[in-house]
Parts: C-alpha cells; sequence; structure tokens
RNA sequence: GGCCCCAUCGUCUAGGGGUCAGGACACCGCCCUUUCAAGGCGGCGACACGGGUUCGAAUCCCGUUGGGGCUACCA
C-alpha cells in the first residue's frame, strides 16, 4: 500500500555540487520544502560530495545561494557528507563484521568480464558473485592484497511503497551485491546515502525517479542497519523540449541560468510548482501561501515533463505586472547596472518607467534594455519608417516643430499633451495617428511601446523638445531615395 | 540485452467506469486601442495502438509501440 503523509516530517534535498543548480533539483526542493510547510517538520538540506573531484566549496556556496534566490530556505543544514566519510565506514565495517557484507577482491577487469558474459547472457550478476571464507578473506587483506567490500543483498522480493507511483516490486534476481566500500576504503555513495538519512532521522525520501532502481539497495541497507524505512516518493524528470532529458543543449537547466535571463524568483517558483503538481482546480498563479495551503503529496503526477520556456516567460510576464514595482526593484537592479542605469535605481522616474513598461517585457533583460530610452542620450531612428511617417504628411518636420511648441508650452501632464497633439491635429486637418507615430519614432526610436502621451510625460520637457528637433533635423536630411 | 517507471490537445494539466473530455501556455480571429503589450471574447486542437472486463471504458486488466530511468570501486 502507497503509504499516507501524516505530519510531522523529516525531509531533506541532497543535491551532489556540480556546480549550479538543475532546475529539476529546485523543483525537488520545493516540494520537499512544501511538504514541511504543509505538515509541519524539518527540511534538511545535505550536500553529496562524496566524490571528491567534482566537489568545492564554491558549489555548494552556489546551491544555497540559488536556493535562498528562489526562496526555498533550509530548517537543518547545510551538512557535507564529505565530513561523515568515517561514520560512513564505522557502518560498513559493522556490516562486515556481521556478516551482512563481504570482501571481493576481484580485480576490476575480472568483474568486467562477469559483467560482460552476464549482459551477453542476460543473466544478472548476483548468480555470479564470488565469495571468499571470511577467515581467508582475512589473510588475504593482512597480506596487503586489494578489496572491496560488497553488501550482501537479500534474495528477496523488494517492494516499494511509492508516494507517488504506488507499490512497485523488485524481484530477487535482479538484486546484485554492490560495493559499499571501494578498495581505498572510502564509502559509496548507496552506503553514505542510507547512513545519513538514518542519523538525521530522515522520515521522507522524496527525490527525482532516477533514483527509483536504485531503492531496494537502499531498502535493503536501512534493514541491515537496523534503522526503520522511511517513506519514499520518486518524482519523475523533467525533459527538454527534445523530450530528452533536460540538457544543456536544448536550453538553460539551471536555476541561476533563468535568474541571469532576468525571470524573477516568484515566477520561476510558480512555474515549478506546477510541472508535475496542480492544485485540483485551474488555478495556475498562485501566491506562495496559496500553494502551502493547496500542497498535497498524492497530487503529485507521475510521468515526466517538458519544460516550456513560453509558458515560463508568461508566468514571468504575470508577476511582473502583479508585484509593486518595489517589491522586484531588488531583481531589476543588477539588469539596470547591466545597462549602466544603476544610479537610477530606486528613483521616482525610474520606478515610473518600469510601471509604465514591465507589462510589455517578458523578462528583466527587456524590462530593463526598454526603460533605457527615459535616461540614455541615444536614440537611433528606421529610416523606412521614417520614410513612411514623412509620405503621410509632407508638412511633417513643421507640424513637429509646432507640435514641440505646443508640448513646450503645456504643463507636461498627460491629459494636457494629450490636448495639445490633438488640437493640432485638428487645426491642420490630421489624423492624430499622423503626428503620434513620428513623434513616438523621435522620442523612443521605436514604433511600439506606452500609450504615446504617458510616454512624452515621463520623457520630460528637455529630452522631448531635444528629440523632436534632432528628429525633425533628421527627417529634413534623409537622402533621397535612388532607385 | 535485463530490470523498473511513464503514456489525455504541440506543451503543462483536470478528469480514476456514464463529462458536449475542462483549464492554462503557444497559435489564429475579433473586441479594446495612437502603436506594442496587457486584458476580454471566440476558434483550432488530445484520451498512442490492439485486445479483453463491463449494459457502458480516457478511466480497470493484458499485450504492443513509444519515451525515460537504472544496470559503476559516479552521485
Amino acid at each position: 500500500m502507497t503509504p499516507k503523509l501524516t505530519g510531522p516530517v523529516r525531509v531533506r534535498f541532497a543535491p551532489s555540487p556540480t556546480g549550479y543548480l538543475h532546475v529539476g533539483g529546485a523543483r525537488t526542493a520545493i516540494y520537499n520544502q512544501l511538504l514541511v510547510q504543509s505538515l509541519g517538520g524539518a527540511f534538511i538540506l545535505r550536500i553529496e560530495d562524496t566524490d571528491r573531484e567534482r566537489s568545492d566549496e564554491a558549489m555548494t556556496q552556489q546551491i544555497i545561494t540559488a536556493m535562498e534566490w528562489l526562496g526555498v530556505s533550509v530548517d537543518e543544514g547545510p551538512f557535507l557528507q564529505s565530513e561523515r566519510l568515517p561514520r560512513h565506514r564505522e557502518q560498513a565495517e559493522k556490516l562486515l563484521a556481521a556478516g551482512l557484507a563481504y570482501r571481493d577482491f576481484r580485480t576490476p577487469d575480472e568483474i568486467e568480464e562477469v559483467r560482460r558474459r552476464a549482459h551477453a547472457e542476460g543473466v544478472t550478476l548476483r548468480s555470479l558473485t564470488a565469495e571468499v571464507e571470511p577467515s581467508e578473506a582475512e589473510r588475504r587483506v593482512a597480506a596487503g592484497e586489494p578489496s572491496v567490500v560488497r553488501f550482501r543483498m537479500p534474495a528477496t522480493e523488494i517492494v516499494v511503497h511509492d508516494l507517488v507511483r504506488g507499490d512497485v516490486s523488485f524481484p530477487p534476481e535482479v538484486h546484485e551485491d554492490f560495493v559499499i566500500l571501494r578498495a581505498d576504503g572510502s564509502p559509496t555513495y548507496h552506503l553514505s546515502v542510507v547512513c545519513d538519512d538514518i542519523d538525521m532521522g530522515v522520515s521522507l525520501v522524496l527525490r527525482g525517479e532516477d533514483h527509483l532502481s536504485n531503492t531496494p539497495k537502499h531498502i535493503a541497507l536501512f534493514e541491515a542497519l537496523g534503522a526503520t524505512l522511511p517513506d519514499f516518493g520518486h518524482l519523475p524528470l523533467i525533459l527538454g523540449a527534445d523530450k530528452k532529458r533536460l540538457s544543456k543543449r536544448t536550453g538553460a537547466t539551471s536555476v541561476e541560468e533563468f535568474r541571469d535571463q532576468g525571470v524573477l524568483p516568484q515566477a520561476l517558483y510558480n512555474y515549478l510548482v506546477l510541472l508535475g503538481w496542480s492544485p485540483g482546480d485551474d488555478r495556475e498563479v498562485m501566491a506562495r501561501d496559496e500553494i502551502v495551503a493547496a500542497f498535497s503529496a498524492d497530487r503529485l503526477g507521475s510521468s515526466a515533463s517538458v519544460f516550456d520556456v513560453d509558458k515560463l516567460a508568461w508566468m514571468n510576464t504575470q508577476y511582473m505586472v502583479n508585484l509593486d514595482v518595489q517589491q522586484f526593484l531588488p531583481e531589476v537592479t543588477p539588469f539596470l547596472r547591466a545597462v549602466g542605469l544603476e544610479d537610477h535605481a530606486g528613483t521616482e522616474r525610474m520606478n515610473a518607467a518600469l510601471e509604465l513598461h514591465r507589462v510589455r517585457s517578458a523578462n528583466l533583460v527587456e524590462l530593463a534594455e526598454q526603460v533605457g530610452i527615459y535616461f540614455g542620450d541615444e536614440v537611433t531612428w528606421d529610416e523606412k519608417l521614417s520614410r513612411k511617417y514623412a509620405s503621410k504628411d509632407d508638412q511633417l518636420v513643421a507640424h513637429l516643430e509646432a507640435l514641440a511648441q505646443r508640448f513646450a508650452a503645456s504643463d507636461f501632464s498627460v491629459e494636457a499633451l494629450d490636448r495639445a497633439l490633438r488640437d493640432l491635429a485638428e487645426e491642420e486637418e490630421l489624423k492624430a495617428g499622423v503626428l503620434i507615430h513620428p513623434t513616438r519614432m523621435a522620442l523612443s526610436g521605436s514604433k511600439a511601446g506606452p500609450p504615446l502621451f504617458d510616454l512624452v510625460s515621463l520623457m520630460g520637457r528637455e529630452r522631448t523638445a531635444e528629440r523632436l528637433a534632432a528628429y525633425g533635423r533628421y527627417l529634413q536630411d534623409l537622402p533621397p531615395i535612388v532607385d
């Protein structure tokens, strides 16, 4: 039977330090924390850094930073698995002494040969394992002969009562005696995980599906070490657009990359939560506390999902539009800095600009770029469009000049600017658009953007006058078209 | 190869024996509108296939196909 989850729970997130936080891992962390938030308990962070060559303090720090950015805080840890190696070795010795593990003196080459043969025959390795008498083993160890310690898997069916998949059973023949201590005496992953989960009192192991096949090993170890079994749950993997495991070839894979692409943490969090879980109704954009309140493990999906960057972008816009500008100011600031606008961050003018443009951007990179028009000195105009505007009104330059004067005479409120332009258009018997479009081009260098009078008002007297005048000169100097 | 998992619109999903198979992203159209967005309204679009079980299967069972995972002295 699938276990029924009751709180409090002790859960953990146990990434290996690879240098970034993978979105799949991030989602696992989110679900784990959500469980604690709805059931009570503790969320533990443990860095699986036993593979020393791949480990590095900075990588660990990066994972923590990324989690903090995402808003996933930890109750206990980070614990470094590498610091617990002596404890793991000790447990291995215990298993060895109890006869639950044994020494294997075969060389890697020999093992490979055995494996090759087993593979060819479609047979599992377990029937091919070779044990030696304990006394002989001792003698050979004393003689300095290298060996590994293998855990003896029970010859019984092992069933994983999986929280998201129901019962998954593994027949006796597939259990292979696996190495728990390498020839150099270092513990392997399976041993370390189980030892740590026991010592840390983990009551539920919620992790990626890639560990499902390893779970029988872990269950056997828990039992051999005399520990009560935690509950298990295995989350489906996240796929790329090519339906393959999400990888760098198909796009961004890490939390840090999305952050750098200008995705708000709230948006990424919300998007990730929905990738494999749903509240059961039609809600999608959900506040944090709403998610916590709605979350339950039995609504976790069991099939892999494709990461959809378009939907993420949509989600991001939702958050950019609905959050107070103040709330995401800390997030935009680095992007403003990147385009040299750092000094304006937090000013009233900048806030107004962000307010005006956030609904028009899919991410903070775009937003920072757009907002530059109010602060920089450079505008570049599109020649083809400019010609088109000029062709609609042969007096355009004069009209823009008149418009500039009327703007200057107004109080620069949105209403006054609006009236100024429309009055002029009416007097000159022009459609408003004939003036509006070139004015937009003059000021922003773009044919699209926020409502014109908001744009002009925010642009300010000085800049408006300058750009209108400069654009007039530009129009006048446009080289004639030669066919 | 062996073992295990998975399978509803292109994508994320709801639905777990009787539904016009619902919602969201994307796409298309219309409305709003000075433009671009946002928003509103509408459209396109799915139960992988084959067998059972049943009065009745998207839903339960088996098989096939497809995808994924594991199969290390990596984690």
